[in-house]
DNA sequence: AATGTAAACGCAACAATGTTGCAAAATTGG
DNA sequence: CCAATTTTGCAACATTGTTGCGTTTACATT
């Protein structure tokens, strides 16, 4: 785990320091999405709020995560698949957020649809969220 | 046109006040999706903050209006059309968001794609954010 | 048209969230 | 181990969102 953080650190030619470190870990634990202010909690007092919006800024842009849109004001980041790297995404998947738990989760089996536009528009990126009740929530 | 904005407030119990017109005012005139502060700074200095934050949130529980999420952290808010009062919506079409106007638009010609999940998992909406060039900007 | 009542508004104060500049500390490559 | 660069923490600030309360406005009834 130590060295998968690290290693994932390296490859994105960042280097190593405990914040970074610890935000990684906070995502790989929690397997979903996070937003900032859950960052912020979770790490308790050890880092400063700006540390975090720098550390999240920094990742998006080397494409280690990327950012989920919500309808509540509170962008949710996950991380990016392996093959994800150097700043082009390749994340057209869909993104569930369970109205239980409240937890966002990528779901990478399930790709966006083609979506047909009216004549004149030109489709760039298509995001998909789709809320309801989760496996963990429903069983 | 002020008649009409009348009545739209009437038919969902709501008084009619200088406010509440000017905003959905604000709303026929943009035709597309406006945020909090896109509403701030067009009703000039004529309405307190506040107000605006309240009467958005009173014509989304009406069901006049309904909420786009964005990865931007500003929600838009756009008029729904009229089979969306009574607090249900029937907004399932995709929202468009041009990346060279900064406009989005609600396409209601273009229908929400059904999306197959996991096993376990259950949907009760579903939000398709496509962002690229609008009609009048690639004109 | 006047009036009473309930709703909506503006203001003020506050809380939460996001940004910027700069000096101190940590990381990295040599 | 050392120097150069990057990252961090702090402080100050800007923006955004929330709450309570007294005043004003809208509306139904007279």
């Amino acid at each position: 785990m130590e060295k998968k953080i690290d290693d994932l650190l390296k490859r994105n030619q960042l280097s190593v320091t405990s914040g970074r470190r610890k935000i990684l870990e906070l995502f790989l634990q929690q397997g979903g999405a996070l937003s900032h202010s859950d960052i912020e909690k979770r790490a308790g007092e050890k880092f400063d709020r700006v540390t975090v919006y720098r550390t999240l800024q920094t990742f998006l842009e080397k494409g280690l995560i990327h950012n989920i849109p919500t309808a509540d004001n509170s962008i949710r980041y996950a991380l990016c698949k392996d093959d994800c790297g150097g700043g082009h995404h390749q994340d057209d998947h869909v993104h569930f957020i369970c109205t239980a738990c409240g937890n966002t989760v990528c779901l990478e089996e399930v790709n966006v649809p083609a979506i047909k536009l009216p004549r004149g528009f030109a489709a760039e990126q298509v995001e998909v969220l789709v809320s309801g009740v989760c496996r963990s929530c429903s069983a």
